[in-house]
DNA sequence: GTGGTCTAGACCACG
DNA sequence: GTGGTCTAGACCACC
């Protein structure tokens, strides 16, 4: 389910966390089902405790999951977790094009650009 | 005019060479002009002017700026620099969006908040 | 492996780096190997880390090598560096020939240093 | 006769030797003849004399010019100066080229690049 | 263990 | 005074 590359240049923690997000994002890890434990999760993967510790961390600092003290980490509602990243995401985005304006980036380039990203994405 | 925040978790020193940047960009440090010089601005700043140093060396590789030993370090034509820092800016919108994608923002929503940072900015 | 001239007036971070481009051009480190550590090679050579630190963003903001946090530091494949090193040649070149030009230096004894260098590389 | 470039990126002591060198390869100063002083070279160019001092200094390593306590400086003989120059300046043209072989640049590629460098330099 | 950032302080080249 | 290089030593994030 998750593949690690391990040439890639984020840190093997972000990689994990934001598969494990798509995954959630898209219902196909469903809403207060059980995540699997952080002992079989690395041992699946071949890699320390430590890391998949922080994914968990880090995935419950976003909203994504809850944990419940002896019997594991669970999936939170959409609308904990969804709405406070999306904003984040339009807050930088519009961050980032007003200094493309800055150097002269037409509305037209940008749109193309996003679309192309769409394009890539869905295929 | 130059705030830095020891909050934000990325360097100060790209910080201030994002800074910087804008100002070149929007053309209120013009071309060679001067630089403050490395121990001044450590000064206003409160930082190590190392620290410093390593922003203009930043500045310098990207061609925004140029030193001259024992002058200063002063302003590059804005060919020098502008169509390296366009790319990087749509290498980086790409990166963003896909990212986006993944939380399932959809097409319409992100074109919508670009042209609301185009409209803001004319005014 | 790599000598430092302590006489030489050019930094010792450039001289290790150019050492180190040449061993990646002539692809003697193979592309996405790992280098030496920061302190490993500081040690062996027995220069500051700072120092070596230098030499690996100097390289990574060519595109020579990309880090990985907790992991180290690997070589990218050629494609992302050979373009921009290629055109920083000719740069060079001209220069350098330009000031030859300065000094009197023929055109013809120009050439045959050229194709000399080439003969003597093909042996 | 010689007109300094403040924003220059080569140091002012430098533009004023590669000046003063054009002028005596090309014969224009004689051999023999006397150097205008440090000071009045210095009134005339309204800098520091202590960097005319710097340019005669580099001149006479470089056997260019010799002094004569209580009288000047005086230009050397072509002989004592321009076989050592030459010479120099192919072992760095060798040393260049073979860098970019490392690299695949082609013979081809290089002599176009010098010829251009002649061109230009021409006009 | 790995890389990355920052400080403090020194020394050099340049004007 | 200016920029540039280097050292020593500290702390952080990551695995």
């Amino acid at each position: 389910m998750i593949i690690l590359d391990y040439q890639d240049r984020r840190p093997i923690y972000k990689q994990i966390a934001e598969k494990l997000q798509v995954l959630i994002n898209k219902g196909i890890i469903e809403t207060d089902s059980q995540m699997p434990s952080v002992r079989k999760l690395a041992m699946d993967l071949s890699i320390n405790p430590n890391t998949i510790q922080r994914v968990y961390a880090l995935l419950e600092s976003k909203g994504y999951i809850y944990p419940i003290k002896g019997r594991g980490n669970f999936v939170s509602p959409r609308e904990d977790f969804i709405d406070a990243e999306k904003g984040q995401f339009f807050v930088d985005l519009k961050a980032h094009t007003q200094q493309g304006i800055t150097m002269g980036v037409l509305l037209e380039e940008v749109i193309a650009c996003i679309e192309k990203a769409y394009k890539e994405e869905k295929s």
